[in-house]
DNA sequence: CTGAAAGCGCTTACAG
DNA sequence: CTGAAAGCGCTTACAG
């Protein structure tokens, strides 16, 4: 292993002087030492140790990222998206995946600050309340992402879920569908996104003077969902339309119509929000509310970096919460196949 | 900040004892002192200063994963199955997407070895060989995964190509189609997945004594394969069968059978290499092979635990290729309708 | 059973 | 324009 001293030697000067040239302090340097250290560490094929700076600056130039649960697709796109953008400024990211379990997030939140991350991107599974409040006590650059806390002053970044449930229910409207119904996923602790994606879907249906069905109003595990919608779905009266509020309630939505024969949109009309890879050739096509991911990532990175640059309590803003327009992309899922012939956007 | 100085002098000890209360050695520690310690340790809520003790002790404890293409679904399974793994060992993951760009890899590997990464998972876009040798070199742990190169000896974990190739041309034969081609991605550098599968494709139609139709065997770039299977499909005699070499190619062939629809596997059967999450419920249910990501990352890990260890290069045994088994998961989409009704394992 | 000392590879005032 | 010295937070022989 070549180290600093190495170089120094090779060149013929001090290691300080090593230390300003890497940090490209050039002011008071001569041309000619300039020359005999970059020539030094050609030479010996030297790579500065990340550790000993970073222990030195006490800053490590790496941020962690743990998101509730990877399997959602938005995870994996959020994580891409942060990660390019670090990596322009030369940051490093750690990913984490807590798999919707708080200690695994405790485990993580305390590992990754035992390992001095300059900041943290945090996908807060909403129990470990005591973690959050001490890290913002301490000033620790932390950003909430898809979820926040209403209790503490912690900034985040979301999706805008009261337009997301309110663009679903103009376009069934739209499209004639009166009877809808929301499905989505929640654990006992994510709170807010649940509350926020079904009040909105409520206060849409309301706004719009549709009819109010609290049976099909549901928020539940992943593995009730079979049972619950053959359930919704044995019953006299179903719904029309149904809202899957994340991908992985689409894929529990899909199998259950593939099992049990029902057609989209013939039998009922379907929308999901988020990114949904095989939107566009899966038959029919779905009609999906994605995320601006890139916009997302952006703010949330700005917010980091304003954090981790500003040291004292006294120049932060108070409590952000960002939240990004989502968008509607019509297809064919979600056409009422008795008003109107049209096809999706990328149709047949 | 509470470093280890502080807890010395909360429980009135030197920060050698401290440390050695930290390391677990309790051999030569009275039961008072330990106490003590550990009073002290929850008071000041103190938690190890990682990039200390890694300075100290040349390791970090963590791991670099770099894949070629973070858009494949395989590179996220991996990367969780590898994480897991490391979690339990204490070992913390860094995820790096290389985005098939060997300038990126390049890029990423120097950062990770800066940052004193302990080793080195690699999907290699084939062209850093002189970084890779030069870290085969300096005994540098580093195993290769899904990809190897030929002319170093580097370690590598990846499914038997050869054996999914030939389930793929096996199924199709005993289904009655004839006819058959695969189509994969493919880079300039990817030389060896590119081989493999082509060669085992070959050589299972060889070996069946199945007909060779050199333009239905194809590995091309993402962008190209619209127009490349209209070609296909334009001319007299068409392909009964496909095999779609990765989830990438999967979603381009569903497209292109949406969009100038033909139906599957009525018009041509299909199967697709790789895990995919729609495979039991798309319409229809889609004939995989998949690899079994649990043990191979178990043995992914596995070796890089052993060259983790070794320091010398004397107990170090020749260049290992671990060869995965795949499996074949028979559902709708490569069944032949005219010969028999059966339908999927789990389909409809 | 415990502590003083050295050192991991850097950076940063400061002196000259 | 360059270098000596101190120190970041730990661990590890070694001495007692």
């Amino acid at each position: 292993m070549v180290t600093i001293i190495d170089v120094a030697k090779k060149a013929n000067v001090s290691k300080s002087t090593v230390s300003q040239y890497l940090n490209k302090r050039y002011k008071y340097m001569s041309l000619e030492t300039k020359a005999r250290i970059n020539e030094a560490i050609e030479e010996l094929n030297y790579i500065p140790n990340h550790v000993g700076r970073s222990l030195r600056q006490k800053k490590t130039a790496m941020i962690g990222v743990i998101v509730a649960n990877i399997l959602h697709n938005f995870s994996t796109q959020f994580t891409r998206g942060i990660e390019d953008i670090c990596n322009e400024h030369g940051i490093q990211v750690i990913l984490c995946n807590a798999d919707d379990n708080p200690i695994k997030e405790r485990h993580y939140i305390e590992m990754l600050k035992a390992r001095q991350v300059d900041g943290l991107f945090v996908f807060p599974t909403g129990d470990n309340h005591d973690l959050y409040e001490e890290m913002l006590k301490a000033n620790f650059p932390l950003v909430f992402i898809d979820r926040f806390v209403d209790e503490l002053d912690i900034d985040a970044v979301l999706i805008d879920n009261f337009k997301a449930t309110s663009l679903a229910v103009e376009h069934f409207k739209s499209n004639v569908f009166k009877n809808m119904g929301i499905l989505t996923t929640t654990l006992v602790n994510q709170v807010t996104t649940r509350i926020e994606r079904i009040e909105g879907f409520k206060k849409a249906l309301s706004h719009h003077n549709l009819p109010f069905h609290q049976e099909w109003i549901n928020g539940v595990e992943i593995l009730s969902m079979q049972r619950l919608l053959e359930c919704m779905f044995s019953k006299q009266k179903k719904p029309e339309a149904i809202l899957a509020g994340n991908d992985l309630t689409l894929t529990e939505i899909l199998k259950f119509a593939k099992n049990k024969g029902y057609k989209i949109p013939q039998d009922f009309a379907l929308i999901a929000i988020d990114h949904i890879t095989y939107a566009s050739h899966y038959d029919p096509t779905i009609t999906t509310i994605v995320q601006p991911v890139d916009y997302l990532t952006q703010e949330a990175f700005k917010l980091m970096n304003r954090k981790m640059k500003c040291k004292s309590n006294e120049n932060l803003k108070p409590k952000e919460i960002i939240r990004v327009p989502p968008e509607l992309l019509v297809r064919q899922s979600s056409l009422n196949t008795k008003q109107s012939k049209e096809s999706g956007e990328d149709g047949i």
